[in-house]
RNA sequence: CGGGGUGUAGCGCAGUUUGGUAGCGCGACUGGUUUGGGACCAGUAGGUCGCGAGUUCAAAUCUCGCCGCCCCGACCA
């Protein structure tokens, strides 16, 4: 590729709206455009780079023994009925009518158009495990596309489904793709990818991971053990926090006036939060109360509070809901409530076990010293309290396998991988004929990767100030040639022989055929991010040499001889990619 | 959906307070001089100032309504 011709034009300056590293450089670098809110054209430098990451995860993806197929974008509803999804999922799907009236959706996902597949093509247990994958384009009418590349509407992903006829054969597969995963992410150039564990959310199943690529500007929040024993998104993180557990007191009340906040209520008692015991209201999607309480210091994780309650959306209550189940906002406590169909209390383990609490006493401007949940609580209702872990991890509290200090990260979850079990094949009759000949339903799994937001991801990581630095597993190009003083016809000739020799020996070059000044040559290389440079002057020609760096040194080059340059730069590409060898 | 911001040439911005018929830098095009980290000179093209109504002799500027986009939150496979 000729610099001069290629489609794309670099920036000095980003678009105000561009803010994340990766979204500045794409668009500087000339590697996508915006179209609308959460849509972008690739152009040829972002294509190149997603159809380099393609070909790696499908090698992977055959590899395990995985089998291509492509379904299509458009589905029939009719198909999402018969998972319940239809109804189920929120906005994100988006749902239409063709010329015939007939309801359709965009698929942001596969599973019943994978079902329709495995159903009628695998009928015996013979044909079992076996695994479909695609690479395809997905809708997901976002409520907020953000940060370029990173969350849009529309993207390529692979996803990758299988189907077993035992538990045992999927987590075995399970394994395998976990590896296959493993093995992607390193060859694409992620230096730092976790796989941690994570909620499962609306695509359901038991066991899940999430694969996290390091990243700042990440959306997840993760918590990791100092030599990584432990793994988890926030939303399902645990810790194992001390309680503080004492011969209790008895149960006092105190003037408390307009303490509304534990903040309050801790400076005016002259205590710690910790030693408190704050109250929640929510209310659940049918419209009961979820009456939630937590040590003072710590917060509600509304993911595991959603997830215990079996509620899909929670809200929090109003002050008419609350003060019905007889607690006083800014007072409350569950000292005199009692559980009820209409009233479902939810005792994190820290208030539950903690000694001596401070509580509210239901009563305005007064709280109730030494609250014990064993001695404060009636047997017959504590039976029908649920007593689990809803706090939030904080950064710094004990892992709940080694005890050590956690550490808070932010990660983008470029894939994850699903048990899904009998989810989708249960309520959609994707059976297989059994040995014993009888209908079984499929237990199944599911693993997808995002492709660009992989690529986006791989920016945040590899980049300096003056752009990306790709590994040349993915690069645009493996090898950026720059003529300077391109205008004499030395320069010239010289340059386009060693780019006809490196093209016909194989290497991917692009050549800067244009004749600028040359900051402005490098500038460009530096935003195209190909791993090596070679520069060719009259200076270095006077010697019969040309000038060889990689991108990530700086303004660092050595000087090679024309002579047997192509065999060098081959070994200096086989040595780039062994660093990304799996 | 809530909070904040923003909309003027392909990109970055000024002009809006105080109404007078649109400007700067980058980029593009032509010619010339240049050529090792985003050169210089001369010239050219490119804008119904987000859209619509209103006020006015006159609106980028004032008023009202709508829309787009970005950030934070909610939501999210």
């Amino acid at each position: 590729m000729k610099l001069s011709q290629l489609v794309g034009q670099r920036l000095k300056e980003a678009p105000r709206d561009a803010q994340t590293i990766s979204h500045i450089y794409l668009i500087r670098g000339g590697y996508c455009r915006p179209v609308s809110t959460g849509l972008f054209t690739l152009l040829p430098l972002g294509y190149k780079i997603t159809d380099k990451i393609k070909a790696i995860i499908r090698e992977e993806m055959n590899r395990i023994g995985g089998q291509e197929i492509l379904m299509p974008v458009v589905l029939p509803a009719e198909l999402w009925q018969e998972s319940g999804r239809y109804e189920k999922v929120g906005q994100e799907l988006l749902r239409f009518t063709d010329r015939n009236s007939k309801a359709m959706i965009l698929g942001m996902t596969h599973e019943e158009a994978v079902v329709q597949v495995a159903r009628t093509e695998l009928t015996s247990y013979k044909q079992l495990p076996t695994m479909l994958y695609q690479i395809q384009t997905k809708y997901r009418d976002e409520a907020r596309p953000r940060a370029g590349l990173i969350r849009v509407r529309e993207f390529t992903m692979k996803d990758a489904y299988s189907f077993h006829t035992s538990q045992a054969s999927l987590e075995e597969h399970y394994a395998k793709e976990h590896e296959a995963y493993t093995r992607i992410f390193k060859r694409i150039g992620l230096k730092r990818c976790l796989s941690i564990l994570s909620d499962s959310g609306m695509i359901g199943g038991a066991i899940s991971h999430e694969f996290m690529a390091i990243a700042d500007c990440g959306e997840d929040t993760i918590f990791v053990s100092p030599n990584g024993e432990y793994k988890a998104n926030r939303e399902i993180a645990t810790s194992r926090l001390n309680y503080v557990k004492e011969e209790p007191k008895p149960l006092q009340e105190v003037e408390t006036p307009n303490c509304k906040t534990i903040d309050d209520l801790a400076k005016f008692l002259g205590i710690k939060p910790e030693q408190t015991c704050k109250a929640v209201f929510y209310k659940h999607f049918d419209g009961t109360l979820i009456f939630a309480c937590i040590r003072g210091d710590l917060e509600i994780n509304e993911a595991k509070l959603k997830k215990i309650t079996q509620s899909p959306e929670i809200d929090f209550a109003n002050d008419a809901l609350i003060e019905d189940a007889g607690a006083v906002p800014g007072f409350a406590s569950i000292l005199g409530i009692k559980p009820s169909d209409k009233i479902r209390i939810v005792l994190d383990h820290s208030a539950a076990e903690s000694s001596n609490l401070v509580v509210g006493a239901n009563k305005k401007d007064v709280h109730c010293l030494n609250f014990n949940f064993d001695r404060d609580v009636p047997a017959e209702d504590k039976a029908k309290i649920i007593i689990d872990d809803i706090a939030t991890v904080r950064e710094g509290d004990p892992c709940p396998v080694t005890g050590q200090p956690l550490q808070m990260l932010k990660g983008i979850e470029v894939g994850n991988i699903f048990q899904l079990g009998t989810k989708y094949s249960e309520p959609m009759g994707c059976t297989y004929l059994d040995a014993d000949g009888k209908a079984k339903p499929m237990i199944m799994g599911c693993y997808g990767i995002g492709v660009g937001r992989a690529m986006a991801a791989v920016i945040e990581q590899c980049h300096d100030d003056h752009g990306p630095v790709w590994p040349i597993t993915i690069a645009p190009f493996e090898v950026h040639l720059i003529g300077l003083n391109h205008n004499q016809p030395e320069v010239q000739a010289a340059c386009q022989k060693l780019y006809d020799d490196l093209q016909a020996a194989g290497v991917d070059v692009i050549y800067d055929d244009r004749g600028e000044k040359a900051g402005f040559s490098f500038a460009d290389a530096d935003l195209i991010g190909a791993p090596l440079r070679i520069t060719i002057s009259p200076k270095t020609l006077a010697n019969n040499q040309a000038e060889f760096k990689h991108r990530e040194d700086g303004k660092n080059f050595q000087l090679i001889s024309l002579d047997g340059i192509v065999d060098f730069i081959k070994q200096q590409i086989q040595a780039e990619f062994d660093k990304y060898s799996v």
